[in-house]
DNA sequence: AATCTCATGTAAGCTGTTACATGATTTA
DNA sequence: TAAATCATGTAACAGCTTACATGAGATT
C-alpha cells in the first residue's frame, strides 16, 4: 500500500535518521532532482509509515510549540525498501510539457519559439556545468554497497539527461534558424 | 486558468475537428508520448474549454445512448493556443521512480538490481527500435509551418532521450557486473 | 526590531486514475 | 452470438500543491 512517496521518505531514512523537516530539505536537494514534495506531504506521509510500523520516532524538546521528531527506520521499514529496490517500477506516463508546446510549435512564430529553446538551452547548460562540478568532485564511481554509489548514480543519470536535451535544444534552434 | 491537459486537447485539435473519443485515441498515441489523458478526464475538460468559449462542437448522432460531438477550435482558442505556445514551460517537478530506486540501490543485491535494469534496457531499445523506423518514414525534416514539423521534432526528442536512457543503464549494467 | 531558520501540523482545492453506467454498430 | 469498437458521461479516491496556523531561537 505505501506509496512511491513513502518509499522516497525510507530511501532517505535509511542513510541517516531525521526530522520531518530534514527530510523535506532533502527532498529539495538531493533527492529533489529525481522525487519531490513539500513538508505537508511528508509530515502526513510519515504518520502513514508509523502506523505501518515501517518507521519509528523519538520526541525531542527543540525549538516551536510542538517537540520535534526524530525518525528511523524499523526492521520491518528496511526489509520493505529493500524489497521494494528491485521491483520493476510501474512507468507513470510521461508528461512534458515543452515537447507538447514543440508538437504545436507550428502554429506560432519561428523567432519566438526560437527564443524560448535558447532559454531552455541555457538553463541546461547550467545544470549541465554545476553537475560536472560535482562529478569531478568524486574521484570516479564508490563502491557498490557505499550509499554514495546511489548519489553517484544518479548524478550519472542527470549528467546524460542534460547532456541530451541540451543537443535536442541546438537541433530544434538550428531548425528554426535554418527557416528564419 | 486553463490548465496543460486543455492545451494538449486545443494542441490535438488545431489539426482538425475531432470528437472528445478521437482525442482520447490521441493521447494514447501519438501525443501520449509526451501527454496522456484518459477518456472521462478528457470529456470533463472539454466542458471546461467550451465554457471557456476555446471550442465548439456540432452534435451528430452516432453510436450510443448519446448524440456524438464533434468538437472544433474558435478563433479564440486558436489564439490562446498560439500564444501558450511560446511562453515558458513551468518545470514541474521530476519524479522518476527508477532513479529513486537507483538512489536506494546499495542496499539491495547487485544481481537483482543487475537484472531490473537489464529488463529497462531491453524496453529503452525495444522503443529506440519503433522510433527509428518512424524517423525513416520521414525523408528529413518537414518544413517549420507544416504541422510534421510537430511530429517529427517531438520523435527526434524521443528518439535522443531513448539513446540517453539506454547508455545510462549500460553503464548501470557494467558497474553492477564489475561488483559481483 | 525585523528576518531567517528550525519545526510541526491542518484544510482546501486541483489533477489524475480507476471504476461504474449505458448502448448501438461492426467484425470475427 | 460473442467480442471489439465507437461514444459519452458520473463518482470515488489518491496524489500533489498552496495556503493557513503557530512559535522558539539565532542572526542581521
Amino acid at each position: 500500500m505505501t506509496s512511491t512517496l513513502g518509499f522516497a521518505i525510507l530511501a532517505v531514512l535509511a542513510r541517516g535518521e531525521r526530522t520531518g523537516y530534514d527530510i523535506a530539505a532533502n527532498m529539495r536537494r538531493p533527492v529533489g532532482f529525481f522525487w519531490t514534495a513539500g513538508h505537508s506531504q511528508i509530515h502526513t506521509e510519515l504518520q502513514k509509515l508509523l502506523a505501518g510500523g515501517l518507521v519509528g520516532y523519538e520526541a525531542v524538546h527543540g525549538p516551536g510549540p510542538q517537540d520535534k521528531k526524530v525518525y528511523h527506520l524499523t526492521a520491518d521499514g528496511t526489509a520493505r525498501l529493500r524489497e521494494w529496490v528491485t521491483e520493476p517500477p510501474r512507468q507513470r506516463p510521461e508528461r512534458d510539457e515543452l515537447v507538447l508546446k514543440t508538437y504545436a510549435a507550428w502554429l506560432a512564430e519561428a523567432g519566438l519559439v526560437r527564443r524560448m529553446f535558447a532559454e531552455q538551452l541555457a538553463a541546461h547548460e547550467a545544470r549541465l556545468a554545476e553537475y560536472e562540478r560535482e562529478e569531478a568532485a568524486f574521484g570516479g564511481p564508490p563502491p557498490f554497497g557505499d550509499p554514495m554509489f546511489g548519489n553517484y548514480a544518479t548524478l550519472r543519470c542527470g549528467l546524460s539527461y542534460e547532456r541530451h536535451r541540451a543537443e535536442w535544444c541546438r537541433w530544434m534552434i538550428d531548425q528554426l534558424s535554418d527557416s528564419l
